[in-house]
RNA sequence: GCGGGCGUAGCCGAAUUGGUACAGGCGCACGGCUUAGGACCGUGUGGCGCAAGCCAUGGAGGUUCGAGUCCUCUCGCCCGCACCA
């Protein structure tokens, strides 16, 4: 084969043309082709804020490498990308600068292309999704008139939590550690006709195919199930005094014999039913005490229980007891019923209320039925032992009790067994502007009309008056607001809120299967051949909110038969963050390095071999500027072996023979082939080093530039083909390669060159390691046992013991036991 | 508090899942090339010991022919969730 020699590797000189190439060769421009099989390769689309930095690049990497080694492994690989391009951060710059958020949006998006390019990080171009376009936003308001036909959107009043700075609702999931996620401002309360997603009706199936997603990282099911929060247990009913009923639930019915209180949460509509005169000033002040704390204080562990009595008593409808209801804002209104049975003597809460308030404590489970009235000096919380004080259930087991009792309840009428989640519907209004118009319109006549379908879009004005308040512009956009309605024609008003993004993001995977549909948000055939995502890659903050949105989307199209599988994303992975300096590579930090600066000292490949390098994918990783040199020495020897005529001969180093170098190349197939499909980049990475020490180990003992070599030399460039793409093209080209390296086969190992004559074995007397001895490859414990027994540092540690008896694993080791 | 995970050279980290502890990189030392270099190239590099060897995977036990890996206790760190009845 041709070579062609070239002095020095210089990146920048080889890199733009490489790119040129694989545009021109439509690298990633895919079609339904049945002839391989797909193989759908994503990475989280990002919000465009500015400018990138490698931090952000440690996804993209990944990313590109592995779809360009699925290429090269003969999938037809769909590798899209797009730009999740509304959102906050643009409006609020809006409202500061002035210039619009479309302008600085596809400003960002310019320079993210740019940047993506120069770093040879490539995907689907014609495929490309802006959610803040309109042909795509048109399609979100489509689904969302989907989601209303089918009963799973709705609007509501309800206390929602509100960011003040923000000036904005936010759904649960966007509040974190109590806070706004966005801006860290605590959230308020308010009162407000709101849109959500019925999110909860799918709560049972989002848990259960938790279980089908076995390529999932272990931590985000389980943080996944955790916010789903199923909770078995009973609902039961307690008469109040004079009139009606207090319904509460819990888990424990076992533990109502205990139940010596009530507790209702001071938002619960019951409260100013019950409360009795003397005590209603008292229960006033206490709740318009409890409104003005604010969410964090209030959910806070170290918060100190309050509580204040509401003068009304229920009936223990087990013990017939009068037991007193207090108001307490321990309680939530928001999970279970909004009310409790208080069982001090078995929940911690319940007793630290009871202590302060001099409520009875009453043991209702105990070790044996003997230990019945041991005092209890905190709240007693097993799951066995058995039931005391309890009437008829006196002596069952803690689950006999929970069946028991709750069975009879059941029979009484007076309750029954229930599943409570801690999922709450997906608050999807934003009093915010740059986002997709909610398309319903409110008719004096008819109330809510949604947009028909065929008159989508509701086009967002982009022509608006942003305001220092913060209000949302569209309110006083007139010719936005006024409208007529769709169904009588009489004036009407828009909706002036807007859709979370999330419910953007929610459904973009689908988008990419047919981006340009003018028709529908995507075909229903497209969207069967390359569903699910077979990779998906990411950060670990979207393990709550864009995941489990996403899933929930993917339910309800499957449930209207618009897709064929039920779950979106195959296989996630979710990559660790790098650090700089001490922190997290941020903007904000001033430690980020720009892709430019990294391409014009080092070149492309090297910042992204580094990244694969830098350690374990999935865990952070600490950026340093030295082990980017390290990364760069090899790239500039892999070229010298690759392209260099002759070497310096220096005697005396070890004997490398041409058979050791092409096994050694095949171990490194085998091994960056196992390491890439287990995202184990970082030793891939050190594999492909391995094989270039021991090609400079050969070439330094006089080994020659044979086909033995040139072979190593075609399976490197190959090997690199996905990681340092440019330089692979460039040393492939050389090499006098035909087309492109990425559209080469993956490198195959030959099993037969894997195997060694002569294994080293190891040998250990009483497992201790005393030789290490040559031998031929598939030797048997006799004869190994024979070899080992002549060492002279086995004889010697033996001594005049007895070898009583051998372990042997074949080809590797063999322990010789004494006495 | 509950749940998940981690602890290996001076530093980042490997270790076929119970079988040679420390691959690869950084750093460091020495050598080469240089007028010179914090550049580049190469070699070496866990600790103690003249050596045979001994000691080393946060600590203490245990199981095993054999433990970084499994078990028990313990110390420290990280990440979720956090008054969810």
């Amino acid at each position: 084969m041709a070579r062609t020699a070239a002095p020095v590797y210089d990146p920048q000189a080889i890199e733009p043309k490489w790119l040129d190439a694989w545009k021109k060769a439509g690298l990633f421009r895919v079609t339904e082709d049945s002839s391989k099989p797909k193989f759908y390769n994503l990475v989280m689309f990002p919000y465009p804020s500015g400018p990138l930095h490698m931090g952000h690049f440690r996804n993209y990497v990944i990313g590109d490498a592995f779809a360009r080694y699925k290429v090269m492994r003969g999938f037809n690989v769909l590798n899209p990308f797009g730009w999740d391009a509304f959102g906050l951060p643009a409006e609020n710059a809006a409202i500061k600068s002035g210039i619009p958020p479309r302008v600085s949006t596809e400003g960002n998006i310019a320079i993210s292309k740019h940047e993506l390019d120069i770093m040879g990080v490539l995907y689907a171009w014609d495929r490309e999704v802006t959610t803040c376009n309109e042909d795509y936003y048109r399609w979100t308001q489509w689904l969302f008139l989907k989601f209303l036909e089918l009963g799973l959107a709705y609007k509501q009043k309800a206390a929602v939590n509100w960011c003040p700075k923000d000036n904005t609702v936010l759904a649960n999931e966007q509040i974190v550690n109590g806070v706004c996620w966005r801006c860290g401002t605590k959230p308020t309360k308010k009162e407000l006709e709101q849109w959500f997603f019925r999110i909860t009706a799918y709560a049972q199936r989002l848990l259960d195919d938790l279980k089908k997603l076995d390529r999932w990282p272990e931590r985000v099911r389980v943080m996944q199930a955790n916010w789903i929060g199923r909770s078995e247990g009973a609902e039961l009913d307690f008469f109040i005094e004079h009139d009606g009923k207090l319904r509460v639930f819990t888990t424990r019915p076992d533990t109502v014999f205990g139940a010596t209180f009530m507790v209702i949460a001071p938002e619960h509509e019951i409260v100013q039913k019950i409360v009795t005169p003397e005590q209603r000033a008292a229960v006033d002040g206490y709740i318009e005490r409890t409104k003005s704390e604010t969410e964090i204080e209030r959910l806070s562990t170290e918060h100190v229980k309050t509580g204040v009595f509401s003068g009304a008593y229920a009936i223990n409808p087990f013990t017939e007891e009068r037991i007193p209801i207090w108001i307490a804002d321990y309680v939530l209104a928001t999970y279970g019923t909004g009310a409790i049975m208080a069982v001090p003597g078995h929940d911690s809460r319940d007793f630290e209320f009871a202590r302060k308030y001099k409520l009875p404590i009453r043991r209702v489970i105990s070790v044996s039925r003997e230990a019945s009235n041991e005092p209890l000096d905190s709240a007693y919380e097993p799951y066995e032992g058995v039931l005391v004080n309890s009437g008829p259930f006196t002596g069952l087991s803690v689950k006999d009790g929970i069946q028991r009792i709750a069975a009879d309840a059941e029979r009484k009428g007076i309750g029954r067994r229930t599943v409570t989640y801690r999922l709450r519907d997906w608050l999807i209004s934003r009093q915010r502007y740059w986002g997709v118009p909610i398309p319903v319109i409110y008719c004096p006549d008819h109330g809510i009309v949604p947009v028909p379908y065929d008159q989508l879009p509701v086009r967002l004005p982009e022509n608006v008056q942003f305001r220092s308040d913060g209000q949302n512009p569209l309110l006083h956009t007139e010719s936005f607001v006024n409208t007529t309605c769709s169904t009588c024609g009489k004036p009407a008003r828009r909706e002036t809120d807007t859709m979370d993004t999330f419910v953007d993001s929610s459904w973009y995977f689908l988008r990419y299967t047919g981006a340009h549909d003018q028709t529908q948000p995507f075909d229903k055939t497209k969207a069967d051949y390359w569903m699910p995502v077979d990779q998906y890659t990411g950060g670990i903050e979207h393990a709550i909110l864009h995941l489990l949105y996403s899933r929930f989307f993917m339910k309800v199209l499957f449930d209207a038969k618009m897709v064929s599988v039920d779950e979106p994303f195959a296989a996630l992975f979710t990559q660790g963050m790098i650090h700089r300096n001490g922190y997290v590579m941020a903007k904000s930090k001033g430690n980020g390095i720009a892709p430019d600066e990294m391409v014009e000292k080092y070149g492309a490949d090297t910042g992204r071999v580094y990244e694969l390098f830098i350690g374990p994918p999935e865990m952070d990783a600490e950026w340093n500027d030295r082990g980017v040199d390290g990364v760069a020495r090899f790239l500039h020897r892999v070229w010298r072996l690759v392209l260099g005529e002759e070497d310096d001969v220096v005697a005396g180093v070890v004997q490398v023979l041409p058979e050791d170098l092409t096994r050694k190349l095949h171990e490194t197939i085998d091994k960056v082939t196992k390491d890439v499909e287990a995202f184990r980049f970082n030793t891939a990475m050190s594999a492909l080093m391995e094989l270039t020490n021991l090609m400079q180990d050969y070439l330094q003992a006089g080994g020659r530039r044979d086909e033995a070599w040139e072979a190593v030399c075609l399976g490197m460039t190959r090997m690199l083909g996905p990681f340092a793409p440019h330089l692979a093209e460039e040393l492939w080209q050389r090499q006098g390669g035909e087309g492109l390296v990425v559209f080469q086969p993956w490198p195959e190992v030959d099993a037969a060159l894997l195997r060694r004559p002569q294994v080293t074995i190891v040998v250990q007397v009483d497992g201790r390691l005393r030789d290490r001895i040559e031998m031929p490859a598939g030797i048997d414990q006799a004869a190994a046992r024979e070899l080992a027994l002549r060492s002279q540092n086995v004889q010697r540690v033996v001594g005049d013991r007895r070898v009583q008896r051998a372990v042997y694993v074949p080809d590797r080791l063999i322990n010789l036991v004494t006495q």
